[in-house]
DNA sequence: AAGTTCCCCTGTTAGC
DNA sequence: TGCTAACAGGGGAACT
C-alpha cells in the first residue's frame, strides 16, 4: 500500500542507485503491466534509455528518460529491486520471488532491475516526452500532491463545496488531492479531529486548512521514519519502514491514546476505516 | 457532474 | 485439522 511517504521512499532509495543507469536489455513477462503499449514494443523502445530524472506526483512515480517518460504505479504490492547480475536473480527463491516478477530491466553495468508484484496490481506506461511531465496522460487526471506547496485550503474547499460524498472518500479521490491512501486519510482525519463519516460538503476553509496542515505533518512525519510497514512494504529491496508504529486509529484495535475510548472500525465506500468517535467529532 | 458498483489479483486470515 | 469464504486495496471502466 505505498502512498505518498512510501513512493518517495522507493524513488529515493532508486534514484541512489539507479541514477543515469543506462538500460540494455528489457523483458516484460506479465503483458498487462504496460498499461499503453503491447509488452513487446514497451521493450523494444526501452533499449538505450537511460534514467535520467526521478520525480513522484501523488502515487505515481516518473522516470525522464532520454526519448520517452516512464510513469509507475505501484499500487499495493509493486516492488522495485536492484540485483548485482544474473546470479543473483538465478539464486532468488522461486516460490517467493521469481514467480512474482514481472519485468526484468538490464542495464549496462550487469545490474538488473526487477519490477516484482505479488498481486499484479501496478501499472507501467511508456510515453513520448511530453513539455511538461505534468502533461503525462497518465497523470491527466491526477490533482496537485498533498505536499505541493501550491496547494492551498481555499482550492480545497472550493472543490469540496459541492461534495456529499464522506470526507474520508474524498481524501482517497487522487484528483482532490494525490498522493493520500487508506492509511493515512485515517491518521490525517484522526489527527484533525474530524470524523470520517462527516459530508465533505458540511467542512468549512477552517475545517479544510486544518487538514492540509495534518496531512502535510503526518506524510513529512511518516516519511522521515521510513514509511509505514503494515503487511509487504519495502523499499531499497528490504528496508521496512517504522510508521506504523505511530499509527493512532489506522488498523488499531482497542483504547485511543488521548481520550481512552474504544476506536471504532467501520466501513466506509468499501474502505476499512478506523477512528475514535470521541476525538472525531461529525459536522 | 456526481455518485455507485464491479473488476482486476493472490496471499492471508476468519469462521465453520 | 482442513476446507472455503471473506478480506485486503487503488484506480479505471461502465453505469445510473
Amino acid at each position: 500500500m505505498p502512498e505518498a511517504p512510501e513512493v518517495a521512499k522507493v524513488l529515493a532509495a532508486l534514484e541512489e542507485e539507479i541514477r543515469g543507469a543506462e538500460i540494455v536489455s528489457a523483458s516484460i513477462t506479465h503483458p498487462s503491466l504496460c498499461s499503453n503499449l503491447p509488452a513487446d514494443e514497451f521493450e523494444v523502445q526501452l533499449i538505450g534509455e537511460h534514467f535520467n530524472e526521478f520525480h513522484r506526483l501523488g502515487k505515481y512515480l516518473i522516470f525522464e528518460m532520454d526519448n520517452h517518460d516512464l510513469v509507475a504505479h505501484l499500487r499495493m504490492e509493486g516492488k522495485f529491486l536492484v540485483l548485482s547480475g544474473q546470479e543473483e536473480f538465478d539464486a532468488l527463491d522461486p516460490i517467493k520471488d521469481k514467480k512474482h516478477i514481472h519485468a526484468v530491466f538490464g542495464l549496462s553495468d550487469g545490474r538488473l532491475l526487477c519490477y516484482k508484484d505479488t498481486r499484479k496490481f501496478g501499472r507501467m506506461g511508456l510515453y513520448d516526452k511530453p513539455a511538461d511531465w505534468h502533461d503525462l496522460p497518465a497523470l491527466a487526471k491526477v490533482g496537485k500532491d498533498a505536499l505541493d506547496q501550491n496547494l492551498t485550503a481555499e482550492e480545497l474547499e472550493q472543490k469540496a463545496k459541492r461534495r456529499k460524498i464522506p470526507v474520508k472518500t474524498l481524501l482517497l479521490d487522487q484528483s482532490f488531492m494525490a498522493g493520500i491512501g487508506n492509511i493515512y486519510a485515517d491518521e490525517i482525519l484522526f489527527a484533525a479531529g474530524i470524523s470520517p463519516l462527516t459530508p465533505a460538503d458540511h467542512l468549512d476553509l477552517e475545517d479544510w486548512k486544518n487538514i492540509l496542515v495534518c496531512t502535510r505533518m503526518i506524510l513529512s512525519r511518516s516519511y522521515s521514519m521510513g514509511g509505514t510497514t503494515l503487511r509487504t512494504f519495502a523499499y531499497g529491496n528490504h528496508q521496512q519502514g517504522g510508521f506504523q508504529n505511530e499509527l493512532k486509529v489506522h488498523s488499531r484495535k482497542g483504547a485511543c491514546d488521548e481520550c481512552g475510548t474504544p476506536i471504532e472500525q467501520t466501513r466506509i465506500n468499501g474502505r476499512s476505516t478506523w477512528y475514535c468517535p470521541t476525538c472525531q467529532k461529525e459536522k
